[in-house]
DNA sequence: GTCTATAGGAAGATAGAC
DNA sequence: GTCTATCTTCCTATAGAC
């Protein structure tokens, strides 16, 4: 005897298996029938659209359903972050966790590259998350945002596949960076911002 | 009246369109009517069975042909490359190099991104296509493989989209880079190898 | 809410006239 | 080498019985 509960939870389950397609085969790669198959239902009829108008519609709220999870998970644990006195610590923590981010995010970041285009939402919505994550003013210092994009770039040689980076474990890299921008004397840069002045860090 | 000029010029400009359209919309997403079309074919009619088998024949050709070109342009450029003694100077013009090469392979990436699983050459040739790109021995050295890894994710936050790295000129990035890998006093890495290395590039 | 059945269309691919 | 015509298959989507 179906309980109200039980029709959302087919939803929430055709909701989940059709993101997990879509990172798979992008939008056109899928089909209904798929999805049908995956959550249970019988393939080819149209099962489907007692939940759903149209695959469209599907895409648009999966999507949204996957950017607030990772989000809110996103947030959760840079609350829970310490925040250690050392700078050079400091700077690990927050390396880290914006790699933990950039992983999280992986699968809505392929999804924005493959059909991205359909989907204009998925884009902006990464875009925000990524500027929000951690304490980092990143879009003004030099040096921070090349630090991200080496995490960005580490991170993406990861995702391709097998071997780029290989041999270069996340520790020693991280571990390279923060001795890379420590030496400079430039790395105050990923601490929280402080007072008045947007950038008044100039080098000595 | 066709001389036999004609027939391979409509296969390679099949090829130049069918890539485009991949690229674009995917694989999954380009039909054969399109391609036809592009081309000036009659779309709908088979007409572009005449010059490949099937579709995936298509993707396969097209990949190969993009392959081709592009790293043969890629190898007359850097042959052609100045040899600065300024290590800086020479650190510059070799992350230039890379940031050419990154955009020249922006396509085939994406595409490896959206169908790599259906065409697993593409990933192999855009590896080696890396690996060989400027005098790099970058497997070994971590700051070289940082210092990369950094001019992948630059170029990648500029493919994207706007306003991830707006701030910050390719100039200025690339000076950032080479500030921060030589106040380490390691950068060595981007010189040539010395020794006994089987390709001995050295500057003069 | 799920199934049967099926409409309606578009896609990949083939045969044959010109 | 290109077009006409067509086959087959698969897809999105709907109607209606249970």
């Amino acid at each position: 005897m179906p309980t109200p509960h039980d029709r959302s939870t087919t939803r929430e389950r055709i909701l989940d298996a059709a993101f997990d397609l879509f990172v798979e085969q992008g939008f056109t790669g899928t089909t209904i029938s798929e999805v049908e198959r995956r959550v249970g239902l019988a393939a080819g009829t149209g099962s489907f659209y007692r939940h759903f108008g149209s695959k469209e519609a599907l895409l648009g709220a999966a999507v949204e359903r996957q950017v607030t999870r990772r989000m809110a998970e996103a947030k959760a644990e840079r609350d829970a972050l310490p925040q250690p006195a050392d700078p050079r610590a400091q700077f690990i923590v927050t390396a880290e966790q914006i790699l933990r981010d950039l992983r999280r995010f992986d699968r809505l970041f392929r999804l924005m590259l493959t059909d991205g285009d359909r989907v204009p939402e998925v884009r902006n919505a990464i875009a925000s998350a990524l500027r929000g994550s951690g304490a980092v003013r990143w879009a003004d210092d030099p040096v921070v945002m090349t630090t991200i994009a080496a995490l960005f770039g580490y991170h993406l040689f990861g995702m391709i596949g097998s071997g780029f980076m290989g041999q270069l474990s996340q520790d020693d890299f991280i571990d390279t960076l923060a001795t890379l921008t420590d030496s400079t004397g430039l790395r105050r840069s990923t601490e929280p911002a402080t007072g008045a002045t947007p950038d008044d860090r100039r080098a000595p």
